[in-house]
DNA sequence: ATGATTGTAATAGAAATGGTTACAATCTAA
DNA sequence: TTAGATTGTAACCATTTCTATTACAATCAT
């Protein structure tokens, strides 16, 4: 299976957020662009206040970024969200015949080979901040505006 | 989510193949080694056919490995098993608001970077072949009968 | 106080995963 | 040629995951 879309989600959150800059938002004006229900919203806000990201306020409240989005990295979004306990991408079969030496042996030999790739995947991310992509969206932006006008 | 594990089966398949080279191999005994059903090994032998790595006989028949391991990485293994129709690691949530400018232009700034991010994933997994993993395996279980011994 | 909002539990439907039964088709060997 | 072993595949099931949804207490600005 794949990635959920949790992370794609994390970061469309986190964009609009730093739009908005200076202002509390709230889950229903996210959930409207993300076009989800506001409760998937505010279960991934959670995770994105607990990495340290962003702050909610209760009442008439909303969320905020609190943290450079030049200092959070797609990685940082990538572990805020993935809640893998263990953190590993590839899943291992693991209830092995442990008498056959094949069986008993193979974990040993590919997990380090997985683990590389997953690290390799990961190094990618980090190479990404939430500020290169919101830049990037930014140009998109304005050049589609140029196009219009 | 997590890569299931039918990549790691398949890989256990042909290590197992090419241990008992020159006989074919029942899905049964395969089965008896990963520990599962034996109809969940022919679903994967079913695939590493369609890849060109193995080959079966019916009736009084088995498996048996077709291709050179040396000639097999582990990306061409994963790419075998892994039947995601578009490929893509990574899910985007797609049903997004397209009147919402972010909304409409996220999905070109990010894709390129989770793409570049799977592209290094792949890579990874290319570089080592099922002669790699054979080998190896083959000297755990040496090194082990050696402590026994 | 009122109204808006978050936080979170509970639930549901859809899809994926891995396992299982069943059986026709096939092949070897006695 | 028959008996037995095996593949190929459809059908089905339980479990988990994913996303969406309802509901409501807790919270806070005005």
């Amino acid at each position: 299976m794949k990635i959920n879309t949790k992370f794609s989600v994390a970061i469309h959150i986190l964009l609009i957020l730093e739009f908005k800059k200076g202002k509390v938002v709230c889950s229903q004006l996210i959930s409207d662009s993300v076009n989800t229900n506001p409760v998937v919203i505010r279960k991934i806000l959670a995770m994105l206040k607990a990495a340290g990201f962003i702050d909610t306020k209760r009442g008439a409240g909303g969320s905020f970024g609190i943290k450079d989005i030049e200092e959070i990295t797609l990685l940082d979004v990538y572990k805020a969200v993935e809640i893998e306990p263990d953190g590993e991408l590839f899943n291992f079969h693991r209830d092995r015949n442990m008498e056959c030496p094949i069986a008993s042996n193979i974990e040993a030999s590919v997990v380090p080979v997985l683990k590389r790739s997953q690290n390799a995947m990961e190094e990618e991310l980090s190479k990404v901040t939430i500020k290169d992509v919101f830049t990037d969206v930014k140009n998109r932006i304005d050049i589609s505006k140029e196009d219009k006008g």
